[in-house]
RNA sequence: GCCGCCUUAGCUCAGUUGGUUAGAGCGCUUGAUUGUGGAUCAAGAGGUCCCCCGUUCGAACCGGGGAGGCGGUACCA
């Protein structure tokens, strides 16, 4: 017989226990900051017509090229979404007329990505979204920018430990023009712009081998180049390198005017408190097509480590930025709009491994050891949930021993025991498992072993609630 | 997509210059208590050595092809 292989897709996480745990918590916490900014939840489905979701694919080669794609039974295609600014602007579109102006939102969802996973990188992830349409700059955007910094606080980061990088499309528009490149030709100026957002990673040499004539990387990769001139180069790297970007900006109406605008955010932002988090960084790029004015990612500042024990280079763990022509896909106007993005599945993993994840709580077991008195254990069980306490009555029937062993591999911290001896005397037998695994590291004979009974005690039956109360809190 | 590494027990991995029954640790099962987990001890179960083709008297090992995994890189809303 053919049987299937039991196998998760790639790139597809399984996850459980304290993870779910933590993220439950923090998307909790998220919520709140979000909430109390004036944005209120909304939700999406999770597929959207493709044409909808930006990308025009079918027809082609690949109708599932960086996402994932279907056809419905009237041919549509359909994809999964792949983020949540997308959908949001889908629905502000379509119920445009029935929205306040600034419509403020936000969103939790899974998102899927099909593409290649790596460390860290998985096709389906968890996002937390907050936007703000009919918002326009600079005022919503520092609001935005203030809020994603609480949020991350709220989320448990360190204020020290998390660094806002902005920068702006607008200026990236200006400079492109100020070299002598067209920002509407998304093949020579895309390729600029990657090259400078690989900055961090190969420093100035290597964004100068993008620039002009291509690189080859140490894994015998090569990556076609932008072929500017010398000269081109040069002055990108020195923008690059810090000088004043608004003076090497000022003769250039849009990129003056994306000076000005992140001046003014830079200025509400230290006017509140958070000046000390932001840093301006031209090297901050995000989505090519997308974004129309400033741009910001958060970056984790500690260095994380993976499974192995080696320390990584982690990126960013939320970003957002504004985009002012993502509605005027679908009605021909623009909505000034601006927001952020917190990743959840990365931040957990990276507090992960600054700081224990908090264990799940695991229930008090009552073993059934008399078949005919289940009603009793799930009385005893009942009783204990009404404290808070969580309980659950062993289910199937095996000895005693393979129970004790479900409860010790469950983590239960305590098991009632109730057999016919205690119920003759209406008593119960309460046994706290954590005293036993702790005297076990210091045991070393078979006798010592099984006289000793740690933690456990039998007390008159009404006694159970309190004992295991007393010991639980 | 491109480059590199890897694939042997449930898990982590040894191994053989090609030669009978392929190993360890951990885990799992059973026992040392006819009602006691976790330490300790003893016994046991568990493998198409990724797949296919070839070379050979003989292949887990050598050659070719394929698949899957991992890492880097490119793309990334």
């Amino acid at each position: 017989m053919l049987r299937p292989k039991a196998r998760k897709p790639r790139g597809f996480p399984d996850r459980s226990g304290a993870e779910l745990i933590a993220e439950r918590l923090m998307l909790e916490r998220i919520g709140k900051v979000y909430e109390s900014y004036g944005f209120a939840p909304l939700s999406t489905p999770a597929f959207e017509y493709t044409d909808a979701l930006g990308k025009f694919l079918p027809d082609v080669d690949r109708p599932n090229a960086g996402v994932f794609s279907l056809q419905d039974d009237d041919e549509q295609w359909m994809s999964l979404r792949y983020d949540l600014t997308a959908p949001l602007a889908r629905y502000v579109a379509e119920n445009m007329d029935a929205l306040p102006r600034p419509y403020r939102r936000y969103a939790v969802g899974t998102v899927w990505r099909n593409e290649k996973p790596g460390p860290g990188r998985f096709r389906e992830f968890t996002q937390i979204d907050a936007d703000a349409c009919f918002a326009p700059p600079p005022h919503a955007d520092a609001e935005i920018i203030m809020m994603f910094i609480d949020a991350l606080s709220a989320a448990g980061v360190d204020d020290k430990d998390v660094e806002i990088r902005l920068s702006s499309r607008k200026v990236m528009t200006g400079l492109l023009e100020i070299i002598g490149l067209d920002p509407e030709d998304k093949g020579r100026s895309g390729t600029v712009l990657r090259a400078m957002d690989k900055y961090d990673r190969l420093g100035p040499d290597g964004v100068a081998l993008l620039l002009g004539e291509g690189r080859k990387d140490e894994s015998g990769d090569y990556t076609e180049g932008a072929k500017l001139e010398p000269g081109q180069i040069d002055s990108v790297l020195r923008f690059m390198e810090g000088g004043d970007m608004a003076e090497a900006l000022s003769a250039n109406r849009i990129g003056a005017e994306g000076t000005e605008e992140l001046a003014q955010i830079i200025s509400t932002l230290t006017e509140l408190g958070y000046g000390e988090r932001v840093k301006l960084d031209p090297s901050v790029i995000r989505g090519l097509d997308y974004y129309t004015g400033p741009v910001f990612e958060a970056e984790l500042t500690f260095d994380v480590e993976n499974e192995k024990g080696q320390t990584v280079q982690f990126g960013s763990v939320g970003s957002g930025g504004r985009y002012d022509g993502l509605i005027a896909r679908f009605k021909g106007q623009d909505v000034p709009s601006v927001g952020c993005s917190v990743g959840v599945s990365r931040l957990l993993t990276a507090l992960k491994s600054k700081s224990a994840l908090p264990e799940p709580v695991s229930p008090v077991v009552v073993l059934a050891l008399e078949s005919d008195q289940m009603p009793r254990y799930h009385r005893m069980a009942k009783a204990l949930r009404a404290e808070g306490i969580a309980a659950e009555v062993y289910l199937g029937g095996a000895g005693m021993k393979a129970q004790m062993r479900y409860a010790d591999k469950r983590g239960a911290p305590i098991v009632v025991i109730c057999g016919e001896d205690e119920r003759a005397n209406d008593q119960v037998t309460i046994k706290d498992l954590r005293a036993g695994k702790a005297a076990s590291e210091n045991i070393e004979s078979r006798e010592e072993w099984t006289e000793e009974r740690p933690g456990q005690e039998t007390v008159a039956a009404d006694q159970l609630v309190p004992w295991v109360k007393d010991r639980l809190m």
